[in-house]
DNA sequence: CGTGCACTTGACAGCTGTCAATGCCGGTGG
DNA sequence: CCACCGGCATTGACAGCTGTCAAGTGCACG
């Protein structure tokens, strides 16, 4: 069973050629972790990527005065540790949320990949700007918003990204995450992500299972985060040729 | 005159080739902008980056109820616009923040070089990447610091940005940012970010004159704000074969 | 049945937002 | 040369959101 690397399919569709190496680059070993253990710590050595096989992980950043942030919550078939390519030392943790199946990508695989097939390099390329843009609307919430309108845009955007597999809109779904976790993501502190699930539930916006949540109205609560609906470019005209 | 690449030079040497590429990339015509007008708006198509010729430049988003914030401070050198690439509408505005000059790249030249320059396609790549480093690093500010620190964090950056092109730490420097424009940066209130920069000023970290700033103790500021120096990576072993 | 983790609730403090008034400065026009 | 004006920064008072601390509940697990 593969995980699909939906984001580039969504820029355009893949040639053979760009399959079968995503295949290779995410055909490896797995390794599993338990929830709560750490799959890269900061300050590593940077030589690999992740490939997140099964369950949830959470990339996690951290300040000199002991806070820490949850910077990017990663569902199946996300590469995860990019970001630190760029340094000696890696910026960001990574842990596991629930327990986890990885696969290593040795950087040396994607320099490969960037050697044999532009096009599919532009859209690694075009993939690392689209999570700029989402922790450019992370940034907005956490700083613009009130922390009840960062909680919904967190749910918004966890719904949507469940929708795209299949793209049944599960207005339940599963949330693995612990209020804890949650307070990372916002820069909250726990007690108030408490109250604030509280209060969207007296709303009724939502509603609470162990572990997981319904979306009663998922338009009030886009409109309560807001955050707009980003539309991916597909298919551009300017993208390198196929190879 | 022409404005180097000093983000490309950090990662690795580049070859005459590369260096080539990148002339061609920022060679096309100069267009100026007067302080505070629109260089992009949000929502516009998007088939085009733009190089930062001279001046400052600030990429703006703004939330559904009005909120806008500053997402990057852009200083000549920059590139701009690259984070809607993976956009149908542009996610972010940019705003000359001084009177600028800048630079028109069609997206098709930066698709030639990844299929002609694979190491640099790379190295387009690596600086998405550390874009995210430094996004993350304002989110940590942001969500788990106080006002203060999180304007220490805005200081210690620009000083480091400002310092590399001559490696002198200009440690007095030119801040033609109004408090309102750092309001909106650091998701503060414009009363606010006067309140703390004359508590900083207080505390004798920093000393002030008009449209500039002093940083009496940048090591003090540097632990205040709680973001640790990040040490790019370097001629990395893994990189695509120089062509 | 005891332990530990996660969540809930309440009270209170503090940081930051909000509003309003004042002052400074440069630019403009008479 | 002087008066006026708009943009920007400063100051003070006050409110509100969120942080902090502490205690209590419920559930999973051994």
């Amino acid at each position: 069973m593969s995980v699909p690397f939906n984001r580039f399919a969504a820029f355009a569709d893949l040639t053979v050629a760009e399959q079968q190496a995503l295949q290779e680059l995410t055909g490896g070993p797995r390794f599993s972790y338990a929830r709560g253990d750490a799959i890269r710590f900061e300050q590593e050595p940077v030589d690999r990527l992740y490939f997140l096989v099964s369950g949830w992980a959470l990339t996690c950043g951290s300040l000199a005065n002991g806070g820490r942030q949850n910077l990017k919550i990663h569902l199946p078939g996300d590469i995860m540790g990019a970001p630190s390519i760029a340094l000696e030392r890696s910026a960001e943790g990574i842990f596991a949320a629930t327990d986890v199946t990885v696969c290593v990508i040795p950087l040396a695989k994607l320099s490969n990949v960037f050697t044999r097939l532009p096009r599919l390099a532009m859209l690694f390329f075009m993939a690392a700007q689209e999570e700029w843009v989402i922790l450019m609307d992370r940034l907005l919430a956490a700083g613009r918003s009130s922390a009840k309108e960062a909680l919904a845009a967190l749910l918004i955007y966890l719904h949507e990204r469940l929708l795209s597999p299949d793209k049944i809109p599960p207005s339940y779904f599963f949330l693995p995450l612990s209020q804890a976790d949650i307070a990372d993501y916002l820069g909250l502190h726990v007690v108030h992500v408490g109250r604030m699930f509280k209060a969207l539930e007296d709303e009724g916006l939502i509603s609470r299972d162990i572990r997981a949540v319904t979306l009663l109205d998922v338009e009030r609560l886009r409109a309560l985060s807001g955050i707009p609906a980003r539309l991916l470019s597909r298919c551009a005209s300017w993208l390198p040729p196929e190879i």
